[in-house]
DNA sequence: TATGAATGAGCATTCATTCAT
DNA sequence: CATGAATGAATGCTCATTCAT
């Protein structure tokens, strides 16, 4: 039963396993530009194995469901959004600078992904609300927790430096990522020369308001 | 052929038209849990029919289509919206606490609507972004234009007043409608004994920012 | 129980009587016009009730169905049809110009009536022949035998006379039937001018054949 | 993308592309016995999968709609009524001859295929004419005008020769369609043992006539 | 009796998923 | 493993018929 094929060697299983990934890669970028033109409803199966220029059937070699496929992509694309997110040794030490480069990233990585940020924080996963309409399932739901966590640390260490006032860590939480969602939407995103002065803005916004400061 | 007997009179006629607002007001009802609870995409029109106890072909007596009954709900609730975020009479003078009551008009509203709030914002409507995937038709994305409007009155009249600074309006539109929608859309909101302090926290957040005030 | 309404007199009556007659046949006339246009199928009751400007509901009370509505209809056109088949007294003695006249009339009759012609005789009923498609009940379709009938003493009549040769009279009156119906189905039947004309050249095909006359 | 496996070979292609025929002329087969048997209104895309033993979907995979199959249907057979109606090599070259030989063809081809000449001559489409309740959508109705041409051409080609009378090129062929059509949806159609007998009949009757002939 | 809105069975069509090749 | 046709449950919408007014 197991004659047949000789077990490979390791340098074609590992040439078999890029191809794999490959595969896998290539189906999950279509899924995200296909979900972001349609909508994760209405995009169907067929759509992304067209825009993969692969078969209906070698979507599902690689996965469950389509169901899955999205949560793969929300695995994937929330794992670096929260890097993004995430204190980088070269960040400068002060919160608020440290706060504008890290949004910055977040805006940068965005700029590349712009469908599936619309759609993960048009799902309220920006900021960890709950998914209004449910259309996610609980397991691409649970995946956004982590998005959500790399949320609430950032504004636990902006109240631990004294930077940021005492309010509710959640509330926080959703305002900072409200924000950047609302930019990110906004149509002059695409427009914008320059992502740090863009950052600034949010920064600027968030931490600061947007009243006319007051002499003195 | 013109024999009809004598058309019916007033009062009849009167009644007629009461009982079609009545089921019409029933369905849309209806539809705003059904599509809060489930998503738009995912309710069948049956489920509507059910919830409204109707009966499907009565839903088609009121309605074009399962399309056109998320416009008629998003164009009537959008329209109340509208109103609690304009200026009404016996709002404070000053644009700060003014400000305050219009949002506290809005967030009310939204405790007794927050399936369709939710719905409503979580398809970027609240602040008027582009509607990331395509959930809803042209014809219903028009009707929320005149909800973005009023976010973008309430702007100009605040830089108009001094209180907000001259940024750009769009952004400051979008600023201001993520904030309320992160508020809505949290966990805490309904939890949370009084609405005016909620007011106060959002325009506290939204004009003066997250950051520890510095003494001076 | 009764004596609410003392029973009407005769002239109430009969105006009542006369008032559900004028209901009946507009409804039928509109009928015919709505299935010349659309087929019968395709048909819908409230298009019947709309020509007819009624209600749905009224047709119902005057016919228990939609097939019903066309048994009736074509049980009265039918009976109007064989009327013209039918020979008349003061009809020619000779059977050829007999001929001549009775498939005038029908063609007279078929020129206010085209719609509902070509609806009878696309479903064979022209001649007798099986409903293919079964598009009428059965009902329906015993009421267009009395058609059939008429063609065949039509036949029956030539070939007692000697004019008509002596061959299977249902062929014949099928052959007969369908000539009518190719001239009535034919575009130039509208622009014809004469109605006896074209009377004449039925004849002239249906009894001499269109092959050239040899000498002789 | 492009990692696909090698091509299927010539073979396996050819075998697929057979599988394919295979499906879908069941498909028109079963909707030719299904549409001949209930009428194309009254069948349901059940029926047809049903007696073509196949899944509904797998209808859509060959067909758009069901008109779309009534539409190739017509196309098909259409096709091969033409086929039979034009003049063939072994024709006798004197018109009458030929044109019963080109009736018996007609009528052999119909013998098989009975349930479809009944609808196709029931729209009024074996002879050109309009049809009569817009059974048909427009693109089916464009594809029998080729058979309403190879009427016209028999109908010339007779002319030329000298042996029709030069009447109206299209009363004649919708004559000589309308002949064809009630032999063959007359009962006697299926009991007639001879097809060039019945072939002669048409002959005759369309070309002499019915009345008897006058001695010299 | 006329009216017209309510009803719900019925049907065309879609699309996630399977599986033989 | 890639392929893509077959599958059939699911769903939006239609329309003949009923019935309260």
């Amino acid at each position: 039963m197991n004659l047949r094929s000789p077990r490979p060697g390791r340098t074609t299983a590992r040439r078999r396993d890029q191809a794999r990934a490959l595969f896998r890669d290539g189906i999950l970028e279509a899924a995200e530009r296909v979900f972001a033109e349609r909508g994760v409803q209405a995009t169907r199966i067929q759509d992304i194995a067209q825009r993969a220029r692969v078969a209906v059937g070698t979507v599902y070699n690689h996965f469950d469901s389509k169901d899955d496929v999205l949560g793969a992509l929300i695995d994937e694309r929330a794992q670096e959004m929260v890097a993004c997110l995430g204190r980088q040794p070269d960040d400068p030490p002060a919160f608020r600078p440290a706060f504008e480069r890290r949004v910055e990233r977040v805006l940068r990585y965005a700029d590349g992904h712009r469908g599936f940020c619309a759609l993960l924080l048009a799902h309220g996963l920006g900021n960890g609300q709950p998914d209004p309409g449910r259309v996610l399932n609980p397991k691409a739901r649970r995946r956004v927790e982590k998005l959500r966590a790399a949320w609430l640390a950032l504004v636990d260490e902006g109240q631990a430096d004294g930077a940021l006032a005492m309010l509710e860590r959640n509330q926080l939480a959703s305002f900072f990522g409200g924000a950047v969602r609302s930019v990110i939407l906004s149509d002059d995103f695409e427009a914008t020369p320059s992502l740090p002065e863009l950052a600034a803005l949010v920064a600027r916004l968030v931490l600061d308001g947007a009243a006319t400061r007051r002499a003195s």
